[in-house]
Parts: structure tokens; C-alpha cells; sequence
DNA sequence: GCCCAAACGATACCCAGTATCAACAGAAAT
DNA sequence: ATTTCTGTTGATACTGGGTATCGTTTGGGC
């Protein structure tokens, strides 16, 4: 779990200001876990604005410690990390637990199809979809 | 550009009813050209209701006729496709032009993701996001 | 403590997608 | 051609995600 003060410092460092909404948002989050969706962040921090809540959150994505996730169904979801180089999900489409993972290799390929599609190529995204050990055990002995 | 006779041949072979109103959107989507939002569709078939729209675009999606596409800032696009096996997309982020291409070895590398992980693996999703040759040489000029 | 730009909250709006349910229409069989 | 039965439809209302506006508030450098 990423820490409040590192999330507040990024906001800090960044040159925004760290007001009581995105302190309070902040905390909101982190006490909601793994993943979640923007909605429940907007019901988690019950003081907060609506649109203060989506503007925190990408904020948040602008200084690299909250990612979107685009689920198996096309929902997306949000994740804090402490991550903020460029990495992948993981995703259990049971219970949408969900791992960050290095992309080792696939960004050479993607040079590689640069140079055959005449794109300038300058951003991936990619999401796996599974089902995660916990839920495979889970569903293995019904 | 997919033809509509193929649209409709694998609407029927799925077993499911070859309607008026599925016509319509289906010709309706061809005019919309290379991508286009669920929002256009709707706009494009005013004979046919929203919800069956939306229901038909997930019929299409269902029989492998009509993509998904992420795009750079989150929101979601449609493209009929004649590819039905499993490919990714190669997305200009000016002009929303995109490119279907086929995964040659990153399915390799999951697999070996999952070894690692514990997770079942079953499915990804991959976008690429970039500038396609006739924009760059558009930015160029400038 | 002053000041002012940055940030806020209320509100209203847009787009994507789903639920409900009574009415309708393919298509297969007669 | 008519019946029949089930899949499909459209109207409507709703949820959720996200943005625009704009008058008010506040963080934090001076």
C-alpha cells in the first residue's frame, strides 16, 4: 500500500497545492484498497465535490500514482501504485485483484512495428487478464 | 471494409435472427467509416432504438464482427473488423486512424507471465498509441 | 496577516451502457 | 398463406463515468 505521504508529496513536488479535499480524498482511497472505481472514491470521501474527486484523481494519474485499469469487460477501475514507471495489469476477472508487472521485451517489439506500420509509436497499453491462484483453488473445489 | 453480406452471414450462422433493425445499424456502422463512437451508431440508425443498438453492437462483438478499441485518453471506440481471430490495435492519436495487427510472440511471453505469477491467464488486451505516417508528415509541414 | 492564483463545490450537463416490459416480427412448420 | 413460438424490439427510465461553468474559498509565498 502506498503511503499517504508519498502520495501528498508527489501533489507537493509537483507544485500543486495539497488542500484538505485531496488530503481527505487521498486517505479515502487508500482505505479502499486494491482497486476501486470512481465511483466508490466519490462515495468514500463523502466532503468531497464530485468534480474535485475526478479532478484529484487525474491529478493523481498526471504525477503517476493512480492508474486506470480497463477491466476483462471494458469497465475501468483505479489503482494506486507506488509504480510510477510505465508497467502492465494483472487482472483477476474474479475478483479483480490485480498485480503491476515490468513489460520485459514487448517494447521492442512494439519499435520493431513502428518501423513496419509507418506509426511513430509513443504509448502501449496493455492489460492480462486471468484468474488469480487464490480464486483458482476457490473455483477447484466446488 | 467489411461487406454487409459478411456482417449479416455471420449474424444468421450464430443463430440468431437476421432483423430489420440489425440491417439498418449494420449499414448504418459501414457509413460510419474506419471508427466510430457507440454515440455516432445511435445517431446514424434513428429507426432503431438505443437499446437494441447497444445490444446489437454486443452481438457483434460477440461473433467477432466488431471491436473495442481503447483510446489514449480512456474513452472507448468501435471498429468493424473482418478479422475474427485475435489481434491488437495500432491507434493514431490525432486522427483516431487504426491499424489491426496480429501478435506475432507476445502470447509467448504471457504464458511465461503466468508461469510466474500463478495466475490462469485467458486473454489480454493491447493497444498502441501513435502518430500514423500521414499526420506526422501533416506535422512536419507546419 | 495579505493577497491572489489555484482549487473548491454545487449544479447541470453529456455520453456509455443497462433494466424492464409490453408489443412485435422472423422463420420454421404446417 | 397462416399459425405459432420465441427472439427481438423500442420506449423509458435509470446508473455510472466524466466534464463545464462559475461564484466562493483557501493554501502558502510574501
Amino acid at each position: 500500500m502506498v503511503s499517504a505521504q508519498t502520495l501528498e508529496r508527489r501533489i507537493a513536488d509537483s507544485g500543486r497545492r495539497l488542500t484538505e479535499p485531496r488530503r481527505q480524498l487521498i486517505e479515502a482511497m487508500r482505505n479502499l484498497g486494491d482497486h476501486f472505481t470512481a465511483d466508490q472514491a466519490v462515495q468514500a470521501a463523502p466532503g468531497v465535490g464530485r468534480a474535485t474527486v475526478f479532478r484529484t484523481m487525474r491529478l493523481l494519474q498526471d504525477v503517476g500514482v493512480l492508474c486506470q485499469v480497463v477491466l476483462d469487460n471494458g469497465a475501468v477501475g483505479y489503482r494506486l501504485t507506488d509504480n510510477a514507471r510505465h508497467h502492465h495489469h494483472l487482472i483477476c476477472s474474479q475478483c479483480g485483484a490485480t498485480d503491476d508487472f515490468a513489460s520485459g521485451g514487448i517494447e521492442d517489439q512494439l519499435a520493431e512495428l513502428g518501423r513496419q506500420s509507418g506509426f511513430d509509436i509513443h504509448g502501449h497499453r496493455l492489460e492480462i487478464y486471468g484468474v488469480c491462484s487464490a480464486c483458482n483453488t476457490e473455483l477447484d473445489r466446488r
